[in-house]
DNA sequence: CGATGAATTTCTGTCGACAAAGAGAATACA
DNA sequence: TGTATTCTCTTTGTCGACAGAAATTCATCG
């Protein structure tokens, strides 16, 4: 299926395929969270050998997406719903600063940028296409992130987002109400506060839309224990 | 020197011991910023095959130590003295944030694990051991960041820490006028915080803590611009 | 003498193989 | 039948080797 069916492959994108291939499959829940990770099985179907697969591991390791048990296998990273909290912190501070340093920072292409994503929301949006809201709410803010030109908080803001990318993937079936509409008016807000470089309202509206976030999410899990708890 | 000549090494080690070797060099400044890692020669230093240094380098190039060329050498991270102000915020950010948190989530454990490295931050400070001082420093909000419980946090706050150590350790020798033993006074004005568990004061004295340290770093750069401005 | 291009050398990315560690199966024992 | 022990098999960690890129050297030309 997803196999490579070309043997030629420039040199160097081995362990890049292999990386960007476990990320999607992980980030989707293709591979679930405890799922073992078979080096030579994988190596098999990427058709290339172990040296590749156990870089692209290593990395996703780095990134928290697999954990690696020395001498035993890699599994998928386990979401820890008994923390959540401290993601639910994280995420929100991180929401705050990167709105609040993109209104400071941001350029006019930024704009552009991030209008782009916001449409491509609204688009999801308007589709009832749960999986697409979750992929194109992710790229907005990972915009506006861009246009606060820190790194620091980038980075760790991307891991977050990743990391609720997995949690509401599990939960996407109750995205059908009406609160996604509300967020496309959220967003606008932000990107109108961004734009006037007010930087205390760009606080605020990230405040209050990642509250709402962090809210849903509790709610989709209080009424969905149902699915899955993995412990 | 450093080699092993031992050639009975526990299996799964390899690749740690590499790294732990590297990540101590490269924040001692004992490895330049800039400086190009050869694989054959650390390889050869180390008395093991490219294989698990390889591994080394991808951890290191994941927490930001090393930046990896395509198809060239790894070389040591450089230190971006133009966008300084982003480690500034971050750092500032997180020093708030850790402290913060500590004061809210602390046990007991944690208050005694934090007066251990002050001691050993004030004995630094006594001996006028500008190293010594550098990496107790470091320890101590580190423990104090390990007692907010937020592994998100954490571990960006440990990496720009390490990112800090080495720029002090390029103006170290500045390290020894008054300023340390303000320092002493401020650490125990945090932990007496902390322990109270009052988290507003905790932000404020994280807050002017991290503006005295942004400070002095600062002023190490503009006075020490002579030393070496890597471009 | 400086610049352009080819040959050589060096170093990285990938491969297949092997040995140790762990998991599982089979056996012995209570 | 349940538990402990040994053996086998699977899987990981490491190794040496090779091919492709890049850097370097060297030769040729203006």
């Amino acid at each position: 299926m997803t196999e490579k069916t070309i043997r030629e492959r420039k040199r160097g994108s081995g362990a890049q395929l292999v990386y960007e291939t476990l990320r999607e499959e992980i980030l989707d829940l293709a591979l679930a969270p405890g799922t073992p990770i078979d080096e030579n099985q994988l190596a098999e179907r990427l058709a290339m050998s172990r040296t590749p697969i156990r870089e692209a591991l290593v990395r996703l390791a780095g990134e928290g997406l697999v954990t690696q048990l020395p001498n035993r296998s890699t599994v998928v990273a386990n979401i820890d719903f008994f923390n959540l909290h401290t993601f639910f912190d994280a995420l929100t501070l991180m929401y705050r600063v990167t709105t609040r340093l993109a209104g400071e920072f941001h350029t006019a292409q930024d704009i552009q940028s991030i209008r782009a994503r916001q449409r491509e929301f609204a688009r999801a949006v308007e589709g009832q296409d749960a999986l697409a809201m979750i992929a194109t709410n992710r790229e907005f803010h990972a915009a506006i992130a861009e246009a606060g030109r820190n790194p620091y908080f980038t980075g760790l803001f991307c891991r977050l987002l990743d990391e609720g990318q997995r949690i509401l993937r599990i939960y996407y079936s109750s995205f059908n109400d009406q609160l996604p509409h509300r967020y496309v008016v959220e967003h606008e807000q932000i990107i109108a506060a961004i734009e006037a470089r007010d930087v205390n309202t760009c606080d605020r509206l990230a405040t209050a839309h990642a509250e709402q976030i962090v809210q849903q999410i509790q709610s989709m899990i209080s009424r969905g224990v149902s699915h899955n708890m993995p412990l």
